[in-house]
DNA sequence: CGACCTACATACATGCATGTATGTAAGTTA
DNA sequence: TAACTTACATACATGCATGTATGTAGGTCG
């Protein structure tokens, strides 16, 4: 094992997961622009410069690709957004740290995958919008005991269930998110409120936003 | 043009018209399920008790069936829930009225067909598309100009422009709409909530809600 | 440097959905 | 009731995208 060797070793591995990496973010654009019924997997290959053979090389089939984006997106969310939101002790707090990290997340091209597929596979059976699911129901619970936190201390006024509101926050979140992406910086205060006005609270008061 | 004349052509009329409807209805369940792309003619045709002869015997191809669907949508929409908009006088009333109308409508289950499209089609050059941002364009410049007239009258506080208010508003009040699809009644008072956020309304306060 | 493996391209086979052409029964008008 | 049209079903042809099988050049290791 010197050094060499995993030098070399390390050479291989850098080519596959360079070609790898183009191949997912060519897929990636692709189906936030044209779904996955849409998507033409020569068209991916040859937008990161390779053709079928490669894609078919590393991924096993379409659905293989179309997962691997999704995890993939789904990582650098949780490398953007999420830590924003698990600094927070307030759950109203982390509720708005969660909307406002999302519209600057949207703001790059391939953040609507995600909406995108769920839209598509919705009332499917298909193991791609299963693995979207998972994550949305994953991030709704989450969201429905932080909602459910802030009634108990009072921060949140009464209302709907703590499930439903969870619901309704990520869809304004990701509705915002998605239709006024590359609106900065307003996108970030409708983030903010929208969601204020879903979970109650009052308005921020002019002059105020946004805060340091 | 005697009575019995125009009897039998109102039968012949009418069957054609009853067996477009059936199309026309499943159409639009299957577009709101499976898309444009992953709907299948056979099935639709099936659903409604026909054939695909029949389908293609009323409806010249496929664009065309969503074609229909997509002004049909539209028409029953505006029978609902624009009349709700038209009669009101204040501004503010009016684009609070159109969100809960329109979480009303979308208690029925092909209310998401604009949505699945509009998703689908984004960033297309499609026919069906076109369509469908069409009628969006229409209303999103509706209620630009409605906000910025609750912007003058000094109902609505100030804010973004107009037109990206209206496009987060129209974003919250259709994510809320889909979301919340057979929640009621929380449906109509989240749509309220989250409508009166980005507008940069107060909550309503507890115990007046809903109003008469 | 010769044997082997990896990365990728090219060529082929399959399936599925649309669109079209044809057939048939029911309805309409003289 | 006979000529004619409409409403629909059945059968056929086409295209396009996926998936697979095969070929080839470059890297890897003894």
């Amino acid at each position: 094992m010197a050094g060499k060797q995993e030098g070399v070793r390390r050479a291989q591995a850098d080519r596959r997961a360079r070609t790898r990496s183009a191949l997912l973010e060519a897929a990636a654009r692709g189906l936030s622009r044209y779904g996955y019924a849409n998507l033409v997997l020569e068209r991916v290959a040859a937008e990161a410069g390779y053709t079928r053979g490669a894609l078919y090389h590393l991924f096993a089939n379409k659905e293989d690709l179309a997962l691997a984006v999704v995890k993939w997106v789904e990582e650098t969310w949780d490398a953007e957004v999420g830590h924003l939101v698990a600094e927070q002790t307030d759950p109203v707090d982390a509720l708005l740290a969660l909307a406002r990290g999302h519209a600057v997340y949207c703001r790059r091209d391939v953040a609507d995958v995600m909406m995108t597929l769920r839209v598509e596979f919705a009332g499917q059976d298909h193991p791609v919008g299963r693995a979207i699911t998972d994550i949305v129901d994953r991030l709704e619970a989450d969201c429905a005991r932080l909602i459910a936190a802030g009634r108990g201390s009072g921060a949140i006024p009464p209302g709907p269930p703590p499930t439903v509101m969870a619901s309704a926050y990520l869809g304004v979140v990701e509705a915002v998110g998605i239709q006024l992406a590359g609106h900065a910086p307003h996108d970030v205060e409708l983030a903010d409120r929208a969601v204020r006005g879903v979970l109650g609270l009052p308005p921020v008061t002019a002059g105020t936003f946004p805060p340091p």
